[in-house]
DNA sequence: CGTCTCGTTGACGAAGCTCAAAATAAGTGG
DNA sequence: CCACTTATTTTGAGCTTCGTCAACGAGACG
C-alpha cells in the first residue's frame, strides 16, 4: 500500500488535505517486523512515531513478577509512540509485533515540525487520545467490577468487532492469539481462558484451536457480556 | 485566589505569558461546590471545561452493579472534562466535589476558541492528557498484577504526596476520605480497606480516624508498596 | 523423531467478597 | 444538654472465584 493511503487512514492524519499527506508521507519510513519482535520497550527513550500499514501489534505492559496486560492492540491505521515521542519521555509500555506487520514511522523530531507546520494536526492528536483515554478508563472499570468471563466475553467481541472476517461457522478472529495473550488482554491467567473457552466450545458458542477462534454463536457471547445470562439449571 | 494566577498554576496553561493568562482569564466563571456535590455526570453532553482552584474533585464511574471507580482525584490547578468539551462529545465519566471546592470554567466553544488562539495549549494538552494516560495504563497494570494490600499504600503513598501535610504525628492526608473511597480508588470493598487499615493501626504504621487518616510510619508502608515487606513472624 | 510451544484438565488453597450485626462518631432538633 | 437519627467503621463467618501448581496431550517444525 503507498504511504499517503495508509495516512489516509490513519485518523490522526485522516481531515489533512491530498497534498499536505503527500508532503508529509515523504517522511515516513518503513520498515517490517516479524510476529513476536519487539518493536520498542517500556523506559527506552521515545524517538519515533509508528503508523501501522498491515498487520497487528500489541501495546504491553510488564511488571516486575512477570505478568504483562495487553493495553490495546492497534491495527492498519492506527499510531502509537506518538505521544511519548512528540513529549521527548520514555516510551509508557513495550509494542511488540502480533503478527507480521509493516509499519511506517518518523522520528520525533521531525513529527513536531510536522504538527508545528500543521497544526490542525494537534487537534486530531487530542481527539484519538481522548478515544483512548475512554477505552482505558473502560478497562479499569472492566478490572473492578466484573468477572472474567464477563471480560472474556466483551473482549472477545471487541476483537471479531475490530479484526474478525465471516467464515461457514460464524465470525472468525482473524489474527493469530494465544490462551496467554487473551490472558494479558483481559487480566487473567491462561488457566482460567483455557477452562472457560473449553466450557464455551461445549455450549456450542465458539470453536477453539490453536492460536485461533471462531465465535459461532455471538448472541450466546453477548448475553454473557451484558450480564443477560441465563441459568442453564 | 485571583484568576490568572490560577491559571498560572495550570499545567495546561502555565507556559503562556502572563498577559495571555490575563486574557484568557476573562473567560472563566467562578463557581463553588459543596461536598458531595456533583459536578457533571457521566453521559452528560460536555459543555464545559473545569479547573480546580481549591478543594478535590474526584471523577467517577459508576458500573451497572451499583458499584463505582475513583479513577482520579484533582486538586488545585488541575482540570477536568476538558478534552470531552473541547471535541464535544460526552463526559466520560462523573465528576463529584470531594471537598468544599471553587472551580474555574469556560464552555467548550470558547475553550475551542482559546486554544485556536493560542495553538501553544494544544501541546500542552497533549502533554497533561499523556501524563494522565500514563496514570491510568498504570492503574490497570496495578490492578492486574498487585493485590489489595498493596494497592492501598501505593494509594496512600500518593496521596500522602498530592495532599499530605506534616503534622506532629506524620503525614496526614489533608483531605475527608472515607474506607469507602479508598476502597473506590484501589478497587477493592470497604470491608477489606477496614480490616487492612485496621492491621496497619496495630502494626504502628498508621492513625486512622473517621474519614481521617495519618501515616506515622512512612517507611512501613514503601515496604509493602515495593514488596519488600518482612514478615514478622 | 525429538523438541517446543500451546492447550487442557485436575486438585488445592487463598485472597478477598458478601452478608450480617454491632460499635462509634457526628450531627440535629427539642 | 439530651434523645434520636444517620453515616461511618469494625469485626466475624462463610463462601466463591480464581490463581497456583502440576501433569499430560497434541500439533508444528526442523
Amino acid at each position: 500500500m503507498d504511504r499517503s493511503e495508509t495516512l489516509k487512514r490513519a485518523p490522526m492524519f485522516a481531515a489533512l488535505p491530498a497534498s499536505t499527506l503527500a508532503d508529509i508521507g515523504r517522511f515516513f519510513i518503513q520498515s517490517t517486523h516479524q510476529a513476536g519482535d519487539y518493536i520498542f520497550f517500556e523506559e527506552d527513550i521515545a524517538h519515533r512515531l509508528y503508523l501501522v500499514q498491515t498487520g497487528e501489534v500489541k501495546l504491553i505492559k510488564h511488571s516486575a513478577g512477570g505478568q504483562a496486560v495487553i493495553l490495546q492492540v492497534f491495527g492498519a491505521g492506527e499510531t502509537f509512540g506518538g505521544i511519548a515521542s512528540l513529549v521527548g519521555q520514555k516510551y509508557p509500555a513495550t509494542a511488540q509485533a502480533q503478527t507480521d506487520v509493516t509499519v511506517l514511522s518518523v522520528s520525533g523530531e521531525t513529527f513536531r515540525q510536522i504538527v508545528h507546520r500543521y497544526p490542525d494536526i494537534a487537534f486530531s492528536i487530542i481527539r484519538v487520545m481522548g478515544t483512548r483515554m475512554m477505552e482505558t478508563q473502560e478497562q479499569v472499570r472492566q478490572l473492578v467490577a466484573e468477572r472474567v468471563e464477563r471480560r472474556l466475553a466483551r473482549m472477545l467481541l471487541k476483537l471479531a468487532d475490530q479484526v474478525g472476517v465471516p467464515v461457514d461457522e460464524g465470525v472468525r478472529i482473524d489474527m493469530p492469539i494465544t490462551r496467554q495473550d487473551l490472558a494479558e488482554m483481559t487480566g487473567t491467567t491462561l488457566e482460567t481462558v483455557s477452562r472457560t473457552v473449553s466450557r464455551w466450545r461445549r455450549d456450542g458458542i465458539v470453536e477453539a484451536g490453536r492460536e485461533e477462534i471462531t465465535i459461532t454463536h455471538p448472541h450466546g457471547l453477548v448475553l454473557i457480556a451484558e450480564d443477560l445470562e441465563e441459568d442453564n439449571s
